[in-house]
DNA sequence: CTTGCTTTGTAGTAAAATTACAAAAATTAT
DNA sequence: ATAATTTTTGTAATTTTACTACAAAGCAAG
């Protein structure tokens, strides 16, 4: 297999120098040295020539030139191009701490492009199966029970409203007791949606357990390595796990996309029509329950 | 005068078509010749060589090259670079709508595509000076009271819970009834926070009504047109209108982003360390209350 | 160690952009 | 009005830049 098909298969329509990055490692000696020259200054590289990007990096031109066509261009002048646009929002690079010495600019848009990073991370790690059958179980599902704590409270509330509003019976029961409650009422058909942005909230992890002795479906929304993770029988997990201090960014802007992502294919499923917001939909709907 | 002086006093180094367009009246007969054949495409005019512009205007190359340095740019190349940097938010403004045929892999792409693209939007149309004194306005506050309902409802639940985090005593009442003697027993010192995706929403009214009535400052997230932002002292203004059907994403995620930007900026201010988010620190936050 | 394949570089070629200069148009003064 | 001057535009040559063909080097399997 040649390596031209190798990088195709990888490539997608936005951003080049997230193409780049994730290409990196699969990259030989040569287009290596020339992807990391190019990634140390996007912006400074899209002034270059080949020929000066060529010398920087320690290759000839042509390898240049072959680098580029890798990457699903006609050529360097196009490469540059692309990579000028990606280069635009200042989105790839690798997240901005803020400073206490930042002014109201400054971190204002650190925050904002730090958590466009993190969408554009999580489109690249999503699972569109894992997706597809959170989503035939969520129309299967006669009650779904969200819970979520701390943080993911008001993660968990936006989840009830829009399932609702997908036309499916969400419950967020507010408090502990509530919760412990709906979890010790199981009937079949019940499933519960955990939502923790840390996975291993003690009380989270005990609705769980009480879940799983009732044999309930557990759909979670929390990272990969965890032990709320490990007690669901469906995870939805959030790609990058957000290790930085809770100021530069918070992932919850991400856990939303996936409600988003999740009360869209509802409704593309169930082929109902977009029903419009208003006060007398919801009243509507709160009438049901 | 020299034409070039004129140009170069008009430009800034946000947006080259902007550019353009406001200095089309002002340009002779060559160069406007040029500007209108790149503006009819811009994106296209970024693939096409300077020979092949200047045939299609009707003018020469030098023409064209001389063109390019009027509008602070080095020369063709550099021109065409900073073109499609320019073209570039003009390609996430369109919005990908869902549709009933889209399958799990094309509905979630788009709805993250969109989430980003209203991001991007926000992002150009932010105020820093808004986020200052909405910053300024929330640390001097005595007592923060958020209100927000239906789809708003989770977003003020979080404002509360990132308020609260950077150390100020927010309070979000969660019913109606709640919300109306929190307005009714009026204190100096309180800032009313409130949200809505409409502005338009008859219950949000009231209480901003009621507010305005006891001259308590108000800070709105709002559309930028709307009852509730003009009865406001703050607005902090969503970028763009959502038009769109709520299927294809939700303008929350940018709500989420400008609570984030808040809650850091309330932090940078108070030189607060991040607390780090635990069980110890969320329970001694409630004992306040 | 040699054959066949892949990768990288050299040198030449083609294309693209820029410059210098001259012609044409427009403006001003007489 | 028209000659002189300035500005604008185009032609042709030059320079820069990118690309292609081919050969050498590196690598793997026999």
């Amino acid at each position: 297999m040649s390596q031209t098909n190798k990088v195709a298969a990888w490539s997608s329509e936005l951003n080049l120098i997230c193409e780049m990055r994730s290409a990196l490692s699969h990259l030989n000696k040569t287009e290596k040295k020339i992807a990391q020259n190019i990634l140390a200054d996007p912006e400074a590289a899209t002034q270059k020539s080949i020929a000066v990007l060529a010398k920087n990096s320690g290759v000839s031109e042509p390898s240049v030139n072959r680098f580029c066509k890798r990457f699903d261009t006609t050529g360097f002048p196009d490469f540059k191009l692309k990579l000028a646009k990606a280069a635009v929002s200042g989105i790839w690079e690798t997240v901005h701490p803020i400073k206490p010495e930042d002014d109201t600019g400054k971190y204002t848009t650190k925050i904002i492009n730090n958590t466009i990073a993190n969408l554009m991370a999580f489109k690249q790690s999503v699972s569109y199966q894992q997706i597809q059958l959170a989503v035939d179980a969520l129309i299967r599902a006669k009650r779904i029970f969200i819970v979520g704590l701390g943080g993911s409270s008001a993660t968990a509330r936006d989840a009830e409203y829009k399932f609702f509003q997908s036309g499916l019976s969400a419950c967020y029961p507010v408090d502990l007791i509530m919760q412990r409650m709906v979890t010790s009422n199981y009937a079949v058909g019940d499933l519960y949606f955990l939502i923790s942005q840390t996975g291993e909230t003690k009380e989270i992890i005990e609705v769980a357990e009480l879940a799983k002795l009732n044999n309930a479906p557990i759909i979670c929304l929390a990272p990969e390595i965890s032990r709320l993770s490990r007690l669901s029988t469906l995870k939805l997990q959030i790609g990058r796990v957000n290790s930085l201090d809770r100021l530069s960014f918070s992932s919850q802007a991400t856990y939303q996309v996936m409600l988003d992502i999740l009360a869209a294919g509802i409704s593309v499923q169930k082929n109902t029509t977009a029903r419009i917001l208003n006060k007398d939909c919801l009243k509507e709907c709160y009438k049901v329950i």
